[in-house]
RNA sequence: GGGCUUGUGGCCUAGCCUGGAUAUGGCGUUAGCCUCCUAAGCUAAAAGUCGGGGGUUCGAAUCCCCCCAAGCCCGCCA
């Protein structure tokens, strides 16, 4: 609808002004659109702005009346507000289930996120990484491409070879019940250890780095066992945040299947290719200092080969390649763009986020200092418990269970997505543990009220009207909800969702707090109660699309 | 040393790409609102050199240049 109505009258201000270049955008608190056109017109006509919104603005009524948008002037700038037809349409629209699906697009994307590296549970900082990589994956599905959403795991890295020789050297016993992902990284400290104190390991480590290189049946297993032991830890906390992946790829099945050499091949007799001792490429047309190593002195592959070889499989079975890296990653990360364009393939495009760090510092899986996304969820949890447990005395056990969790997961992912991913941020276990405001609970609590009405509410005849400001404002701000994940999809920053998610619900408890509905009487309560289930529905395909659950009463 | 990113009230944060109407919200503080559809809610108040300086422009938080501060990167690690 919103789609519609911005065409109208965009199209109204270049038949009007004669300008390619309309200068339309959100009218803020004054309309719902709003151009400054009346500006640009002026210094080509070196006439006054205000005379000149004037006269516009007496045609443009003519030509937006039929869409019952009217028109008016404030000093330069010209207002444009909806009428009644578009509430209605809204309305209508929006009750629809799926709500703000977008027409499909016959596009596969292929959206890689998390791939942190198999030695130790999931932290903080990697999770930023899942929720906006499972985030995106559902504005993506949304916003009508098809998506294929991959872990790449580094099972054959040097973290790996130490974590395989900390098993087969440090006799240190798996606790009881201990997750294998904490289990590894015991051993992982462990070994680091061992190493720090007699560095001559260094060398076993490297004769283990050769041998899984050679695919050497043995140390294959031992590799492959750790990496699952630790992956299947860190797929159970993906699954406590609601950020699965449908695909996990080794990067070792590339070296197995030999496609990594192909590409190693290709890029040799291009003229950008090096061959010294190594093979490296001369990126400087790029703005490269540093060359780009992809094969080691004794032959074997670097991480940024096997990497290539991924993306070369990515490029040839999808339309469109995203991945969700660290900023640490930003280097490596634009060289594989480059050189993904040098070999004539799709070069991926790479959300980068800034790190999350620790008050007193930032994390290190091999020093132990992190806090794990485990250790978070579970006290998130317990918060969230004992909220339930004084509000709702009235529910069973395994109601208040499966409410802590969902609020938990919710909170968790909403603090983490709402801010920009260019924004380095520091853990705060205060913001963490508040479900007030700014947060899930907040906009999963708008939702709970609006099932709550509507559960009460009885059998009642949709009417598509808003009378008073509040439920005008609620109903045009639910109608911007295919256009955020338009947005979205377009400029990859899904924090505009949950910025979007909170304004929703802050309308939503402005309407319900100055229009009673369920003591409304004849068309007004008819009419309010549709604006409730529009907005229910609204709240719950957004958060669905953050990853939240839209608990029905809390 | 070079590159990238960030800097917005005591704290956190939106807006910056695509310049325009009194800079967005929250936390905290202060003062109110539950005989009323779930108070995880609502209302109001106090609080701002948009890091600093220059420039472009009728107009700059937004664009350009310089400087300062913080984080990340600059490995035949991943």
């Amino acid at each position: 609808m919103f789609f519609k109505a911005y065409k109208t009258v965009e199209d109204a201000i270049k038949k009007v002004s004669g300008e390619d270049d309309v200068l339309l955008g959100d009218g803020g608190e004054h309309a719902d659109l709003a151009s400054t056109v009346a500006f640009s017109l002026a210094k080509k006509r070196k006439e006054n702005p205000v005379k000149i919104a004037a006269d516009i603005t007496a045609e443009l009524e003519k030509e937006l009346f039929e869409a019952d948008i009217s028109v008016s002037t404030k000093g330069p700038y010209i207002n444009f507000i909806f009428g009644k037809n578009y509430i209605s349409d809204v309305l209508r629209e929006s009750l629809k289930p799926g709500f703000g699906q977008l027409s499909e697009k016959n596009i596969r994307v292929c959206i890689e996120h998390t791939s942190a590296n198999p030695n130790g549970p999931l932290h903080v900082g990697h999770i930023r990484n899942s929720v906006i990589g499972d985030t995106l994956a559902r504005v993506y599905k949304k916003a009508g491409y098809s998506t294929d959403v991959q872990y790449y795991v580094n099972d054959m890295g040097r973290q790996i070879a130490i974590v395989s020789w900390g098993f087969d050297n440090l006799d240190i016993k798996r606790k009881e019940g201990e997750k294998g992902d904490r289990y590894v990284a015991n051993v992982y400290v462990a070994a680091n250890r061992s190493i720090e104190a007699d560095p001559s390991i260094k060398e076993e480590i490297d004769r283990r780095m050769a041998l899984i290189e050679q695919g050497d049946p043995e140390m294959v297993k031992k590799f492959r066992d750790a990496v699952i032991l630790c992956l299947d830890g860190m797929k159970d906390t993906l699954k406590k945040l609601n950020a699965p992946h449908n695909r996990f790829i080794f990067e070792s099945d590339f070296v197995k299947s030999r496609l990594m050499h192909h590409v190693l091949n290709r890029l040799s007799s291009i003229p950008q290719a090096k061959h010294d001792e190594t093979l490296a490429l001369d990126l400087t047309e790029f703005g490269f200092e540093k060359d780009y190593v992809l094969r080691r002195s004794d032959g074997t592959s670097v991480y940024a080969a096997r990497d290539l070889a991924y993306h070369e499989w990515k490029s040839d079975n999808y339309d469109r390649i995203i991945d969700v890296l660290g900023a640490d990653h930003k280097l490596i990360g634009t060289q594989l763009q480059a050189t993904m364009k040098l070999l004539g393939d799709k070069a991926p495009e790479i959300v980068f986020f800034e790190f999350v760090s620790l008050p007193e510092g930032s994390m290190s899986t091999r020093a132990g200092k992190f806090i794990s996304a485990d250790d978070l969820i579970e006290e998130v949890t317990k918060r969230a418990y004992e909220e339930v447990d004084t509000r709702r005395p009235d529910i069973s056990e395994e109601d208040k269970k499966a409410i802590a969790e969902s609020v938990a997961a919710g909170a968790i992912r909403y603090d983490i997505i709402r801010v920009s991913q260019e924004k380095s941020t520091v853990f705060n276990w205060k913001e963490a543990l508040d479900f007030e405001k700014q947060s899930a609970p907040y906009v999963q609590y708008a939702n709970a009220r609006a099932c709550s009405i509507l559960e009460k509410s009885g059998e009642f005849e949709e009417r598509f009207e808003a009378e008073s400001e509040h439920e005008i404002a609620l109903v045009k701000k639910i109608a911007l909800f295919p256009k955020i994940i338009d947005e979205i999809s377009r400029d990859l920053r899904p924090h505009i969702l949950a910025i979007y998610a909170r304004e929703l619900a802050d309308l939503f408890n402005t309407f319900y707090r100055y229009n009673p509905v369920l003591k409304a009487e004849g068309d007004l309560r008819d009419s309010r109660l549709t604006i409730v289930k529009a907005a229910q529905n609204t709240l719950s395909e957004v958060l669905k699309t953050l990853g939240i659950d839209a608990v029905r009463s809390m």
